[in-house]
DNA sequence: CGGCATCGTTAATGCGTATTACCTAATGCG
DNA sequence: CGCATTAGGTAATACGCATTAACGATGCCG
């Protein structure tokens, strides 16, 4: 029987150019295709070394003469393994309303994939994307990539479960304890805001209020549970009163709120950050609009940064979220996951910030 | 003779659930890989044969429940295309210490790439020159999208040339004609400058000081361009001593020479924009240092946008480069080339800023 | 009723590289 | 000197997908 015709490609045009392959670079040293291969990617571990001084730089000199370059999609075929880690965030990777919040983690993600000799691909929610629809299964898109890194305060949780199970590798950025079996990092939102509350209290302040939004997100529940570990270690009382909590602080936290607070000893205000810094600017304009000077008449701290627009204000007493360490610490631990190790601890810890918002309570000498 | 042995890669562990394949996928909807793939990736011209809807919609189902996502590299192998586009910088893409260069064009490239149906793969070789990009051979890691966006003042005129020259589709964000052959998307710097020049003659100033840093980046000199051809416009002297260049502006304009200008009868100046907004900084401190309102006393303008963190400051005149639609534009012009298409008119027009930094000079009534 | 398009699907490739099993000579050893 | 070992290298895969010749099953027409 002949041999069947093949199918398959249409061979390249002869006379077109391009770029050299193993195979050339092997006919020109006169060795085999396998021989370039086995000279021009070296195993890190030495035992690899069989081939001969000698053949290994005819190799090399041939190579360099027609200016070899690998072919990143074969390498990668070949290797199983794309060197990609994918960033997904629940909305726009850069989001134009919300400026620039993803920003500081970016930072550290991009250098620290970098580092380690990744590439990175940007997914996003919220955009209709190419490769797969906007369906429910939107996530899977990430597919593309080793292993993904999650950012944002609200998650499918669902979804990002069927990942895990399937055991793609996925680190979340930000707690994400009661999703089993994914992988995250962490600030330390209790044991920071506990201390910014201890040194409130070292201060002198006796009765203090925690502002925040009504959003059940960890990074929220966090900060509460650290603010009230926080009075319970200073020995202050911490009723259900000291959390005040609001779906819009910057309508509710009205400045007669504010003097009622006053008047019943509330000395210090906490407010959480978010994306839009709503408890915060709400505080700010409150105190304001009461008239009260801060930090002599009322203290005020922020659990985190503040936001961009208000760089020109006094620094807020507080801590700052090291959002570039977290960016590069989920780096690592993702690629820890691609590479099938074991995941690590996950909590990074937050850098008190003296600030300028806070001082002794007026009637503590 | 037996068959020999399979040599190759050992098969992966049956029971490891990977990433499914085609080769799943059509075991799962109980047909060939073949008409996976052929199902998956339907030719643009309808004239492919047809797959028969019923066996379409088994298909479709099976990869929606496996979560099937095609692999990049093996496509790009395959001679086909991904759907990602590549976004290259020359300096970190989040860079830390020049705050958010980048990110306003990367919001029009993002929104523009998903409108488009594409995703990103954000290479990551500049930065720190990680893991095996230090090499000349940095570049060619792009190569594993269907095109790739090249982001930067400051460009390795070879390697782009040499992608460029393997028929690899690459856009140049930022005037690039010196650069045979890159395709480019440009802001109207000329035509830009040249309209602020005009409306400083306008208010009636006749001499007017263009300070640049020292930088031959296709973005200064057409700034400079334009700040010639504005003034010949107006009908005023164009003379060298029009242009004050400094490697440092924040420590060569001193108040002193601003004095000395204005005695020489300049009551204009105008800042080119750079990463560091050296320029413009050097020109509002020596203009405060040597006591002078602005616009009263001397009249500024700034080509372009001032920094982040300049945000309180009155806003100067001035224009806008209108970045998201630079970056938007420049990824339409890139898919464009993926198809196949030429490319079209690169230039995209700045919007004239009048802002509070100019007015009518001193001696004129 | 046989030839012959037509339709739907599959088998068999190729893309460029990495990885092994295997082969051949040269060398070592008792 | 005979056999085991090592050094040096090659052939034959596999990676996952796209492509296309070929094939079986119809339906159509003369």
């Amino acid at each position: 029987m002949e041999p069947r015709k093949r199918p398959g490609r249409t061979p390249a045009p002869a006379g077109r150019t391009s770029r050299p392959r193993q195979a050339e670079v092997a006919r020109l040293a006169g060795v085999s295709q396998a021989t370039v291969s086995l000279v021009l990617s070296p195993k890190p571990d030495g035992k690899g070394r069989i081939i001969s001084e000698e053949t290994r730089q005819r190799v090399l000199e041939a190579a360099r003469s027609l200016g070899y370059v690998p072919d990143p999609a074969a390498r990668r075929l070949a290797a199983a393994r794309n060197n990609l880690l994918g960033v997904f965030s629940f909305t726009a990777t850069f989001p134009t309303d919300v400026q620039h919040s993803y920003y500081p983690f970016l930072v550290g993600v991009e250098r620290e994939a970098a580092a380690l000799g990744y590439d990175l691909v940007l997914f996003t929610g919220s955009s209709t994307g190419g490769a797969g629809a906007a369906g429910p299964d939107a996530l899977s898109r990430v597919r593309l990539a080793d292993g993904c890194l999650f950012i944002g305060r609200h998650t499918p949780r669902a979804e990002l479960k069927r990942l895990v199970e399937d055991g793609f590798p996925v680190v979340h950025l930000g707690r994400r304890e009661e999703l089993e079996g994914v992988a995250w990092v962490g600030a330390d939102y209790v044991e920071a805001t506990s201390e910014v509350v201890g040194h409130l209290a070292e201060l002198g302040h006796r009765r203090i209020v925690l502002v925040r939004e009504d959003d059940d997100a960890p990074a929220s529940s966090d900060r509460q549970r650290g603010f009230l570990e926080g009075l319970e270690a200073a020995g202050l009382p911490s009723g259900p009163t000291t959390v005040f909590r609001s779906a819009d602080p910057q309508r509710d936290l009205t400045p007669e709120r504010l003097r009622a607070w006053a008047d019943e000893g509330v000395t210090a205000f906490v407010a959480e950050e978010t994306d839009t810094g709503a408890a915060w600017r709400g505080l700010l304009s409150a105190v304001r609009e009461a008239g009260l000077d801060c930090p002599t008449e009322v203290s005020l701290a922020l659990l985190g940064s503040p936001p961009a627009d208000l760089a020109g204000e006094p620094e807020p007493t507080g801590f700052d979220i090291p959002r570039p360490q977290l960016g590069a610490a989920a780096v690592r631990l993702l690629a820890a996951l691609v590479a099938g190790e074991e995941a690590r601890e996950p909590l990074v810890s937050c850098v008190f910030r003296p600030g300028l918002t806070a001082g002794p309570p007026r009637s503590h000498p």
